[in-house]
Order: C-alpha cells, then sequence, then structure tokens
DNA sequence: TTTCTAACA
DNA sequence: TGTTAGCA
C-alpha cells in the first residue's frame, strides 16, 4: 500500500514548534537538535527554518529518553533507531518490555507521571 | 519574542 | 550538554 493508515498521516502531520516538543519531552532544546543531526527524528521547517514536529517526532523524542534513563548511550540509541537490525538481540529486547506505550488513542497518562 | 546556527567555556 | 553571540 502506497497511501499512508489515515492515523499515520495525521500522526505525520508537524504542528508543534519547538516550545511544545521542550515542554511535552522534558528535553532541552540543545538535546533535541542534536537529536536530529543523529537522525533520529526529522522534523520540518517553516518558511523562516523553524523546527516543526509531529507526534511521531515527539514519539521517537520520548523513546530517546527511555533508553537514556535505562543506561543506553547516544550512540547505542542511535543504531537501535537507525538500525532496525540490530534491534534483535536479548539486551534491547529485554528493555523494550519497559517501553511505555506510544503516544496514542487520546491516552494523556504518560504526562502526568 | 522565539528559534536558528555556530562555536566556545 | 550548557551557554552565548548574532540573525531572521
Amino acid at each position: 500500500m502506497i497511501i499512508l493508515d489515515k492515523d499515520q498521516m495525521r500522526r505525520n502531520t508537524a504542528i508543534f514548534p519547538m516550545s511544545s516538543a521542550m515542554k511535552l519531552t522534558g528535553l532541552t532544546a540543545r538535546q533535541i537538535r542534536y537529536y536530529e543531526s543523529l537522525s533520529l527524528i526529522s522534523p520540518e521547517r517553516t518558511p523562516g527554518n523553524h523546527r516543526i514536529f509531529s507526534m511521531n517526532d515527539l514519539d521517537i523524542l520520548l523513546s530517546i529518553q527511555n533508553y537514556m534513563e535505562k543506561g543506553f548511550t547516544m550512540k547505542r540509541i542511535g543504531e537501535i533507531l537507525n538500525e532496525p537490525h540490530k534491534v534483535d538481540t536479548p539486551e534491547i529486547l529485554k528493555y523494550n518490555e519497559y517501553q511505555r506505550p506510544l503516544l496514542n488513542r487520546g491516552d494523556l497518562s504518560r504526562f502526568f507521571q
């Protein structure tokens, strides 16, 4: 199927400015820009060159937070997110069990821990 | 006023 | 990563 799922399209719609990404993920602008440089996320840009994030971008950012909390290095996280074939290691699978549910179904509980 | 890039402590 | 300078 060439056309993405309706929901997937909406989740890929970029509308959040840096300030929103920072509040929603708890990350600093510096960190977010750094992760983009590692191709972990690919936010769109406004005509003025300002980044605009989609829900999927934020979701990835949240996942990065999870991995960091579990002690993964940015190098390792980069491999995990950019090269799926490296994810099937006992090491990763073990931690994936603790991954929180993705940003969907209107579940906002993740924002209130 | 907010965000951006680049670069240095 | 933090922070700051100088732009847009």
